[in-house]
DNA sequence: ACTCGGAGTTAAAGCGCTTTAAAACCCCGG
DNA sequence: CCGGGGTTTTAAAGCGCTTTAACTCCGAGT
């Protein structure tokens, strides 16, 4: 429980300098083959790993990204996974700051740029353009997930849009036409999502079958839209759902109410989440490719940093429809007998 | 993006030392009103934020916890949480660490280890005693949700016993008798549950009942497990599983067989976490209070860090059986009927 | 008038590491 | 034996903040 060894005591032990030692340690070029063996060998035998509280501070450089989440998020748990391979394999470190209920976005990245953190990745931040603009003016400022329409911020997200539109291609390719929507609420993805599924009905020439049911991103959200569903009149014939989490519960009030999926209603939801492989669950559903993100943004800041990019950067991935089970063709005598 | 501003910046536009600005920063005794005044105005207006790094580094005291999780876990995710708003309170910031496909667990603490915190809270752990030990004897550590035997090794855990003897009292008590229980597979803490289910059924007198199929903490577990259930012969009128994740598999496998819950057979889960709330879940389980659990745990870093306590410390808390939807009597013709 | 004590302020010495400029050393050819 | 060029090594100056000991005032006490 004493102290850890610090580069002093290994430099006494070889007998060399603290220069000396720190050079071999980073494995730069300097010291002799012969003080780099017996330097490694008295830091194997101390145990030395050095601080990198004190590394930061004394490199000006500091090799550590930021980065935002909601730990309760199991998407977030997917990108972050990937954001740490990536970071892990070019060299950089990670801090997590997450959102609590006592904790909101302003705080946790506060928290994150008094670690003075090179750059920051925002895992679907709420704030506004404006004020993502203004963090941007003080670091590098990555926000995955969402659109930001202000400031040097740079974005990689899916193109919701080209995903719900595939979504609905593949519903009205089964013969849907009654396609409702459960809504994601207040935030700036759902708003995405949201627009995408009215762009794409109208495209679709069904500009008169746009329903948007109110829901949020929980299953809770999900469950009372299933429900006013399940009980209201002209039922449609297929639900997309604004991500997963809110289509599990929409599919559990069908259950409930002893309606069958894909049977006589088709739900297809967002996010391609570890819920929607589950075999239970087998949801069709809109895969974000966690990697592809996580890839992109630490590359993005990087970039920024390492490389000296200035202008800003939008990356836009397309996602991928996956087919699972939850989707099939209307009931009879609905869907196309409608073109009656 | 130029350099945030520091503490000779904020001295400088004030005209007095940096001494007096960290002092009033902190609000340290010693600077007059009128100086703590100035001194502020003038952080506020250049937007001064102390760095962290500099200031770890500064004071002997960190004052910061790690914490290894892994981040796909919802109950870790309820954990840190608790951690985070605990220790905001209390004036220590928070480092995570998470478990990812890449980076076992050395490597997480490692990475806690190198920002030099003050001392570590391992979720889960699965590393052997004597690792932890080993650990303990740098830097104090608190094992959240396991035993540890060996070492100074703090623990804060349910009483897993406890726990599982809860959930069985109250399914014998609806007259169950033939109780299955779904392991968790290889981890500690599902060691400690299966040995729990082990010695509550011997205790209820039920010991030839004692069937035990194997699953892991997953819903993929559990659906394995709910599958060969459903389709053995004998099947038990009530199932325990090993955690929540598992317990919702083997509802899954039921429902799909038809076979009701808890009309023909009782589930319990263990956890208790935001899964079993869920309205369409509705899971009797076992509640660990996370809340609870992460104040005790930093609550036992605290004192170790500045309290000087020495001696190991191991809370063990009391489960808490929260009944919902999923259990219920046998079915008729079972269970007490056994007693012919 | 002169010392003393308390309040307020600051110079300066770190914290543990990196980095650079300069010193030390070594091997040769001249 | 000396100087030049290359290779190693190291002294020392930070990084941005904290902290302590010392210092400056100033009014109270004698």
């Amino acid at each position: 429980m004493d102290q850890r060894p610090r580069l002093d005591d290994v430099a006494a032990r070889v007998g060399v300098s603290t220069a000396s030692v720190s050079l071999v340690l980073r494995g730069a070029p300097g010291p002799s083959a012969e003080t780099r063996r017996r330097v490694l060998e008295a830091a194997a035998e101390l145990g030395y790993r050095a601080d990198r509280t004190a590394s930061m501070l004394a490199r000006r450089r500091r090799h550590l990204l930021g980065v935002m989440l909601d730990i309760r998020s199991p998407f977030h748990a997917e990108l972050v996974e990937e954001i740490q391979a990536e970071a892990d394999r070019i060299g950089y470190e990670v801090v997590l700051s997450t959102l609590t209920r006592h904790r909101d976005e302003d705080r946790a990245i506060e928290s994150l740029l008094d670690f003075r953190c090179e750059a920051v990745l925002l895992l679907g931040p709420d704030a506004p353009d404006q004020r993502l603009a203004a963090l941007a003016a003080q670091v590098p400022v990555v926000a995955i997930g969402r659109r930001v329409a202000a400031g040097d911020v740079d974005v990689v997200r899916p193109a919701d849009h080209a995903g719900v539109a595939e979504a609905l291609a593949h519903l009205t390719g089964l013969g849907h036409r009654h396609i409702a929507f459960v809504d994601g609420g207040r935030g700036v993805v759902a708003a995405a999502r949201r627009r995408g599924y009215r762009d794409g009905m109208r495209r679709a020439g069904l500009a008169e079958e746009i329903r948007i049911i109110a829901g949020d991103h929980t299953e809770e959200g999900g469950i009372r839209a299933g429900r006013l569903i399940a009980a209201g009149a002209d039922r449609p014939t297929a639900v997309m759902a604004s991500n997963d989490r809110c289509a599990v519960g929409v599919m559990d009030a069908f259950v409930r109410a002893g309606i069958e999926v894909p049977g006589q209603i088709s739900v297809v939801g967002y996010d391609d989440s570890t819920l929607a492989h589950l075999a239970h669950i087998d949801l069709t559903t809109v895969n974000q490719d966690a990697a592809a993100q996580a890839r992109h943004a630490v590359l993005a800041a990087v970039q920024r940093l390492d490389e000296g990019r200035e202008q800003r950067l939008e990356v836009v991935l397309n996602p991928r429809l996956v087919v699972r089970g939850t989707t099939g063709p209307p009931p009879r005598g609905e869907g196309p007998a409608d073109a009656s």
